[in-house]
RNA sequence: GACCUGAUAGCUCAGUUGGUAGAGCAUCUCCCUUUUAAGGAGAGGGUCCUGGGUUCGAGCCCCAGUCAGGUCA
């Protein structure tokens, strides 16, 4: 009998796959993860993870499975939110449940899991895992999205490398919400009616700015509006030697001036904030609302743009650095000079955009059919073919 | 110094022939969402610059003042 660990977070998704394993014949074990308890940062709740534990062992014990409680806050905070700080200071935006699954769930959990004598980790994800029969003998797994559209949390996973893939079941993968919630339901599972979680996987909601202030100083510094004409925005259309050269230019980041608009207000410190947001900026008295267009910690200045189309939120080109580009199906890895049509996203939920990879000596581009507002830099891009996830890379 | 224009929610402004005020933005809350954002729905918020006067009644009319911007000498 096949022995699998399954990540139990004290919620439907993860009880329910808990059970359908336990039906399938697996010789089950769940594990709760507590990764955080600094109550101090989240918002509401008293102590969150301790009700979830709970959650979890009622629904261990409801199944016949043995529980254990792992504590990897020390890792958590080592590598998730120590990146997050160190993100932030320098203007970028991360994304820490990427990380959270590369790094803790499916690599710190997945060798504890090994170490029970587990042939597989599971989680409560909305994604299925694909096996290719290889002509000599080995096999390649695919990344699918969950068949839920409107839950698939593949974009979640897009770090994955194969060797953790192959250790992987995904139990929820093939079901919808509402399915499982009626398996929960049917099987008397506690979690069943239980509000979905939401924020940063295991730390919860927090607000952010509170949250970075742990170390990031307040710095008050300029708020500059662009005018949608700025010069930034004027077609500057040349002609270009190659295709590199014309996708380089149009991956550059416009660069702004304090002189280049005027200021319409303060903020509390440039790292506090993100390409696209519209919320705290505190300024008001413009026909449209102010996005944040591009930030600079050096200088400490905000740029912004009125209105949802403004120029400055566009981009069509986007790029990764040679070692951040990541291929989940490394069979598929690009040579310098070779390109492939794919759809994309850059960040969770973002309906699929056609675009071309392009595989240079120093990297590689996306380059989208259409426009995309806020790309940003930190953030992931995930590249798919159809419903399977190819693979992905930090924007730069 | 004279004259002109303006002074209405946190900000930018609209307020018809006088009947105790509105819009956008901002803010807050909720929804959506295992990142950051975005998006959706609601809510709160005004001694209408001050002091007089006319009127049954004044943000709107009259007088004086204060402040801001402008024009002319």
């Amino acid at each position: 009998m096949k022995k699998v660990v399954i990540g139990l977070s004290g919620g439907v998704d993860s009880s329910v796959a808990a059970h359908l394993l336990k039906e399938q014949g697996y010789d089950v074990i769940g594990l709760f993860m507590k990764n955080w308890h600094d109550d101090s940062v989240t918002i509401s709740e008293e102590c969150p993870w301790l009700e979830d534990s709970n959650d979890a062992l009622i629904v261990a014990e409801k199944l016949g499975i043995p529980f254990q409680t792992v504590d990897l806050s020390a890792e958590y905070k080592e590598r998730i939110v120590n990146y997050m700080f160190r993100e932030y200071e320098m203007g970028r935006t991360p994304n820490p449940d990427v990380l959270c699954n590369r790094e803790i769930k499916f690599d710190v959990f997945l060798q504890i899991a090994l170490q029970l004598g587990a042939d597989y980790v599971a989680t409560g994800h909305y994604c299925r895992k694909g096996t290719i029969e290889n002509a000599d003998g080995t096999e390649t797994y695919q990344l699918l999205s969950g068949v839920d559209g409107n839950k698939d949390q593949s974009y979640f996973l897009c770090q994955l490398s194969q060797e953790q893939l192959s250790k992987t079941l995904f139990p929820i993968g093939e079901l919808t919400k509402p399915e499982v919630r009626k398996i929960a339901t049917e099987n008397g599972l506690i979690t069943a009616d239980k509000k979905d979680s939401q924020g940063l996987c295991f730390i919860g909601k927090v607000r952010l700015p509170e949250f970075l202030q742990q170390q990031l100083k307040p710095k008050k510094g300029a708020i500059v509006e662009i005018p949608s004409d700025a010069l930034q925005f004027q077609k500057v259309a040349s002609s270009f030697s190659d295709r590199e050269n014309e996708l380089s230019y149009q991956a550059q980041k416009k660069v702004y001036a304090k002189t280049d608009g005027k200021i319409v207000g303060e903020h509390q410190g440039a790292h506090y904030f993100t390409i696209g947001q519209r919320k705290g900026l505190d300024v008001g008295g413009t026909k449209e609302p102010l996005f944040v267009i591009e930030t600079d910690v050096e200088n400490n200045i905000i740029y912004t743009g009125q209105g949802k189309t403004h120029p400055g939120l566009f981009r069509k080109t986007l790029f990764v650095h040679r070692d951040e580009v990541h291929w989940v199906r490394e069979d598929l890895t690009l040579a310098p000079g070779e390109e492939m049509q794919v759809k994309a996203r850059i960040r969770y939920r973002q309906p699929l955009q056609k675009a071309t990879l392009y595989q240079t000596e120093h990297g590689m581009y996306v380059d989208f059919e259409e426009s995309q507002s806020a790309i940003t830099e930190g953030q992931f891009v995930a590249w798919y073919d159809g419903d399977e996830l190819l693979g992905s890379g930090v924007i730069a």
